[in-house]
DNA sequence: CGACTGACAGATATTGAAATCTGTCAGCTG
DNA sequence: CAGCTGACAGATTTCAATATCTGTCAGTCG
């Protein structure tokens, strides 16, 4: 009866015991165990083991929304700013992926295994290229009508960079070479000088 | 003893059995039982089961890799040749992902097992892709100094609408408008009139 | 009285024995 | 004798019995 059982506390365990057995073998038992308690005590703090697993998630991810908000203080241009912000989601996810592989395949499991969890990710991370993106709208050094819809587009084409479906290629050694490829297409394409007769262009 | 046995009666036979048992289920005594011989028979015209089903796929492919193509004598610009070849590459994909799954996601298995089927089928989409972006380089509509790596980022930016892992997205409402706008934007970067004085770009 | 326990029912996962499959090859057959 | 068969060994898969887990709740304890 050393303290109080809090939810915080629940949490850290769950996050341990999913490092230590991986997403498939942890079980609410397991957790209860590590914190000295009968499993009935935790679902007193959470109503199912879907919903304690997706707050860990939560909880984890909100560290990387603030830890990948981009910097406006370095004297950048946006598309430079846009460039390194890219560079370093990919570093992120592809050392995250070689360094330790069962952390990362784990959190990819709880990730995929949320409903909200998936679209609360994107829309930060959407709005983080937003507003990349908007500073470069404000410089004239982009063009657009939409940031938003533009900062999905920009997502969506560099999915091979971020996307875990396709972390087996971040190991080819060519890999960084189609990442440069890929940034400078969508790049140049947010600079693009959309002439105003081509108004017949979708 | 109708007729030999021949290697493109075993290859239909087996492509039969895969449509109907599915990848996981379709044994190659499976085939031998639709053809009316022996499994051993079987084993005389292809060494093990990874290389009939290899070959199965190929011809598969083969026929898909003639249909997509590109057309060049529809008066097109080639951002229109384009933007219509991946609208045709999306649709055929969405579609054959929606009207049969299983079929889609058996072949989709068939191509994931080997190891050299999917590098065989990339470099024919690049390619088309690639003489695309080469008669619009000829007609100074398109700007780069590399057709095939351009060729190769365009394929790469696009990946959310063709590489299987992302079919459970092209049921999206809106995934036609994530197209377009992908598209617009890779479009417009390959139109790009990169400024001579702006060298340090990578 | 409020936090925790532990026994319980139904659902899910594990296990190992039995069945099936792959790939080989000696022998049959036309 | 060229092509096919079918029995075989080892590998893989299936299936049903067994064990474990999830979520609930009446009861315990401070």
């Amino acid at each position: 009866m050393a303290e109080a059982l809090t939810g915080e506390a629940i949490l850290a365990a769950t996050e341990e015991v999913l490092r230590r057995y991986g997403p498939a073998k942890a079980t609410v038992v397991d957790v209860a165990k590590a914190l000295g308690v009968s499993h009935g005590s935790v679902y007193r703090h959470f109503a199912t083991k879907a919903a304690l697993r997706e707050a860990v998630t939560r909880r984890w991810l909100d560290a990387v929304h603030v830890e990948m908000a981009p910097k406006f203080d370095q004297g950048l241009t946006a598309a430079e700013t846009l460039r390194a912000w890219l560079q370093a989601l990919f570093d992120k996810k592809r050392h995250g992926h070689s360094e330790d592989p069962e952390l990362f395949a784990t959190f990819q499991v709880l990730v995929k295994e949320s409903n909200v969890i998936p679209d609360y990710h994107l829309e930060h991370m959407v709005g983080h290229v937003a507003r990349i993106i908007s500073a470069g709208v404000e410089t004239h050094e982009f063009v657009t009508d939409d940031v938003q819809k533009t900062a999905q587009a920009v997502w969506d084409a560099t999915e091979k960079f971020h996307h875990p479906a396709h972390a087996q290629e971040w190991g080819n050694p060519h890999i960084q070479d189609a990442f440069d490829a890929v940034v400078s297409l969508v790049v140049d394409g947010l600079r693009y000088n959309r002439i105003p007769s081509a108004a017949g262009d979708a």
